[in-house]
DNA sequence: AATGGACGTTCCTATTTCGACATGTCAATC
DNA sequence: GATTGACATGTCGAAATAGGAACGTCCATT
């Protein structure tokens, strides 16, 4: 696919649903789940997306429905070339660096504020990565991990989490100090 | 505006011009540069974005039309109440935390590859970040800073980059020996 | 038997973003 | 005087994103 069409989509959502069903076949319902809860905080979707997205890709021979179910239930399995289109995607397409950060942006421009002004900002910042920090420490603790590979890449993916919530925290932190020193 | 109108736009791009225009100024063609430059890691914009929001926001009285030059060209200036919109953005406004990761969607589906691959995956990340952290110390190296707010506050954004990049490679180092024992 | 809720798909509109195209002015240089 | 290149703005269409309306099916409970 990536050869014959002239130009190639960096959209992940087709690789997103590629990788939901490279694990186990599913229908654009269940997909659809999937992206409400594990997927929600890494690559948020809506129906029309997920829909329109499973007909291009069956169009296009990436998968195959291989069932209907009761309610006008199909069932899409990933085929062989959508296993090379994805592997293709993971190993080899570079991921595109994240462009903007309104976080970032708001830096830009606290300048038009006085000190102390900008100093209660990174500290509210500081605060709020701390309070993401916190949370992701109890979705830790709660989930039961075990030895599937799905475990260890979920554990992977969490600990990215909580080491970005952490260095945001410690970085407004500083970045507070920076701008004026602390009030007493 | 924010008090009129019923929906009010998360989009941060009304933001950026605002704050800009704050510090001078400036031209849609000025601003454009700055996008170019400036905050092209930060919140990229395209003509079309720019000149069509300086349109709305001097419509929407954020923004005077102060100036006319030769080849058509328009200063645009901030007013009172593009200040005080400009303020609460900052203030105010909690930023939207990011919410889409290209890079976690990958680990999610990294455990289609077999471990010495998703290995392999993960150690070539943590090379790139090196590359950018590296790219940064650079830029920091070589700008030449003084004691304007502008300095300080352009440090502390590099600051934040330098720190993500380290923890992203160090995550991403970390993960590859979860996935498999470092080849001899 | 009725009803409500989960399942499941399709279609629709609106907004944002991107890239390209179109148009034109001014200054310098060849 | 013609060409080039920086300056300067405007418009268009395609794609991605967001959200919801509309429709129907199946199942469990009342």
């Amino acid at each position: 696919m990536s050869i014959l069409s002239g130009k190639v989509p960096v959209m992940s959502l087709r690789h997103a649903l590629l990788g939901l069903l490279a694990n186990r076949s599913a229908s654009g319902y269940d997909l659809l789940k999937a992206f409400e809860t594990s997927l929600a905080n890494v690559w948020p979707a809506t129906q029309s997306q997920v829909y329109g997205e499973l007909g291009k890709l069956s169009a296009e021979g990436l998968l195959d429905v291989t069932a209907e179910g009761p309610r006008g239930r199909k069932e899409y399995s990933i085929t062989t070339s959508g296993r090379t289109e994805l592997r293709h995607w993971l190993v080899e397409v570079e991921p595109e660096r994240v462009r903007r950060s309104g976080m970032l942006l708001r830096v830009f421009f606290l300048d038009t504020l006085d000190p102390a002004e900008a100093r209660d900002y990174l500290a509210a910042q500081a605060a709020a990565a701390a309070g993401t920090h916190a949370g992701l420490r109890e979705v830790e603790a709660n989930v039961e991990w075990d030895d599937s590979p799905l475990s260890m890449y979920g554990r992977i993916a969490l600990e990215y989490g909580l080491r970005l919530s952490q260095v945001q925290r410690e970085w407004a932190k500083w970045a507070a100090e920076q701008v004026a020193p602390p009030a007493q």
